[in-house]
DNA sequence: TAAACTTTGCAATGGCATTGCACTCCTTAA
DNA sequence: TTAAGGAGTGCAATGCCATTGCAAAGTTTA
C-alpha cells in the first residue's frame, strides 16, 4: 500500500524520502508555481539547501519544471506524467503583479513562430504578466 | 549640429552626458540586447554603478527595454523610436545557447493567446533559447 | 557668484542560487 | 550481525547580480 506521492516519486525514480514526499505533497497542494522561499516558509523547520536539493532531484527526473517569471526567485511547479520537459512539453507561465502567484496555463499551447533564417529553438519560456483570476 | 546619440537622447527628453552618449552609443553598435557586466567591460574605466543608472534612466525614458532572458543578468535592448514598451511593443527575446547573445526579433511578433477566464494580460515576455545564426 | 539641482564614483547592502563539509541514516555484502 | 559504502541532510559559507547611501564633482539658475 503506498500514498499517490511514494507512486509519483517511483514513476520517476526518485527514492522517496520523508523530505522529498512532503516536498512533494506541497507542490501538490497547491495548485500553482511556487519558489524555493514559498516552500520553506510552508515548513519552517525544514533547511533550505535541503529542499533545493531535493527540487533539483526533482528537476533532473522530470517531476517538476523550473519557471523563471522574472520575479527574481525561480519557481517550481509540477510537471505532467509523461512530461519529457522538452519544447513541446512547454507552455505558457502567468505571473500575477497583484498576488505574485505563478501559474502554468497547461491548456494555453505555445505558438512556435517561425524564426529568422538560421535560428533554431530548442527551449521556450513564455510569461505574461496581468492578474489573475481571484485578483480581478 | 548634433550627433545621431544627442538626437535620440533630446527625442526621448533625457540630459546628454558624456556616458549616456556612450552607452548609447554602445548600444546602437552592437546591433543586441548586452548586460550591465557586458557594457562595463566595453568601457573598462566607467563605474558600473553610473551605468546602472544610466540604463535605469534610459528605460524609465523608453529608450531602452529590460529583456529577462534567464541567463541571470538583465540585458538591456534599444527601443524603437516610437516604443512607450506597451503590450503591443512587445516582441519575442532569442538566447543563443553557444555564444550566450541576446537578440531581439523585433519582425517577429507575439501572438497573444486567450487566456483563461479573469486572467488578464498586461505584459508578455516571450524567450526562446537556441542556436543563433552565426552559431549554427 | 552662490545656491540648488543633477550626475557620478565608491563602498556597502541585500536577495537568491549554489556548494563544501561533516554528520546521520540506509543499504548491502561479507 | 555487523562493518563499509553510499545517499541524504543541516549548517555555514560563497558568489553573483541588482540596487542604494553618501559624498564629491559638475551643471544650471537666480
Ligand atoms: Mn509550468
Ligand atoms: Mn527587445
Ligand atoms: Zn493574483
Ligand atoms: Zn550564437
Amino acid at each position: 500500500m503506498s500514498t499517490l506521492q511514494e507512486e509519483k516519486l517511483e514513476n520517476k525514480n526518485i527514492k522517496p524520502t520523508a523530505m522529498r514526499l512532503l516536498v512533494l505533497q506541497c507542490l501538490m497542494e497547491q495548485n500553482r508555481a511556487l519558489s524555493l522561499n514559498e516552500i520553506e516558509v510552508l515548513f519552517e523547520n525544514a533547511d533550505k539547501s535541503t529542499i533545493f536539493r531535493t527540487l533539483k532531484t526533482f528537476q533532473e527526473n522530470y517531476l517538476v519544471h523550473r519557471i523563471n517569471d522574472g520575479s527574481g526567485a525561480i519557481k517550481y511547479a509540477l510537471c505532467d506524467d509523461d512530461c519529457i520537459c522538452s519544447l513541446k512539453d512547454n507552455h505558457i507561465h502567468f505571473l500575477c503583479t497583484k498576488c505574485e502567484k505563478t501559474y502554468c496555463l497547461k491548456d494555453t499551447p505555445i505558438a512556435t513562430p517561425t524564426l529568422p533564417n538560421g535560428f533554431k529553438a530548442n527551449f521556450a519560456n513564455y510569461l505574461i504578466e496581468g492578474i489573475c483570476s481571484t485578483c480581478t
